[in-house]
DNA sequence: GTAGACCTTCAACCATAGTTGAAGGTCAAG
DNA sequence: CTTGACCTTCAACTATGGTTGAAGGTCTAC
């Protein structure tokens, strides 16, 4: 499979596979003599892996880490340590978007008790005000 | 207060509160003789709702939208629906990490069920049929 | 009057995650 | 044997959110 069609079949564009290339994260698994990308099956399957570690809030670099050249060289520990960690990595985000809620509701509401006719300098003063109430 | 002050006590760099500057997000009140930047104490706020904003996931783009020049300028409807759509942003991203984490949970109960002695390579295997067995 | 702390602008640089374009090589069909 | 689709490399550019450094002006104290 050449890199067009890896493209097409993933849903990754050209230039970002060979980006992916350059940042060790996917290599061909020969050339033609021409110099032209093939790629096998498991090509497929490593993007498909870069996308939900991606989704997953992981970094190339860590995403890298955690991908070593052959498939098989994966040291159980480290993997399992490393997801340990972004489990809590995303947990803590998680926390972070409830409080980011609790404001923008806390906000929102405040916003919506007052009356569309009050003055609206007074209400940027009150809204302030609320602002920096929240501010833990 | 000059620039130096106002980053002691908000804990924002000076380089960082000239970059909200040329950012549009805060001028100084007015400019010494000599040019240097005077602020007064509704630059801390700003600062304060700036971070807040940020943590909250706005990027400086949005806060510049939903922080006219004048604090007295707001337009309520305006800024309800910003705050509403991020409201829903910020719902998707929690949507987003919950799936997430049960991705993670899953491929960790997969690497830790395997005895630390089964061989590497075939464990990968596994490892990768169960990412893919995950991809919705 | 000079040292040191603080301020100014401007340009360049960092990381992250790519995209875009130029210049050129390859390959299959007509 | 040329056209068009596809491939190559490399450099430059995008956006976001800043930091760093150079060169120089200002202010305060001694």
């Amino acid at each position: 499979m050449k890199i067009g069609e890896l493209a097409t079949v993933t849903g990754v564009s050209t230039s970002r596979i060979r980006f992916y290339e350059t940042a060790g994260l996917l290599a061909p698994d020969e050339r033609t003599s021409a110099g032209y990308r093939v790629y096998g099956a498991s090509a497929v399957q490593a993007l498909r892996i870069i996308k939900q570690a991606q989704a997953a809030g992981f970094t190339l670099a860590e995403i890298k880490a955690l991908l070593p050249a052959p498939p098989g060289a994966w040291n159980r520990d480290a993997l399992l340590a490393a997801l340990r960690h972004k489990l809590e990595a995303v947990d803590d985000m998680q926390r972070q978007l409830s409080r980011s809620k609790c404001r923008l509701r806390a906000v929102i509401d405040d916003v919506e008790a007052k009356p569309a006719d009050v003055s609206c300098t007074e209400n940027a003063d009150r809204i302030i005000a609320h602002l920096n109430s929240l501010l833990a």
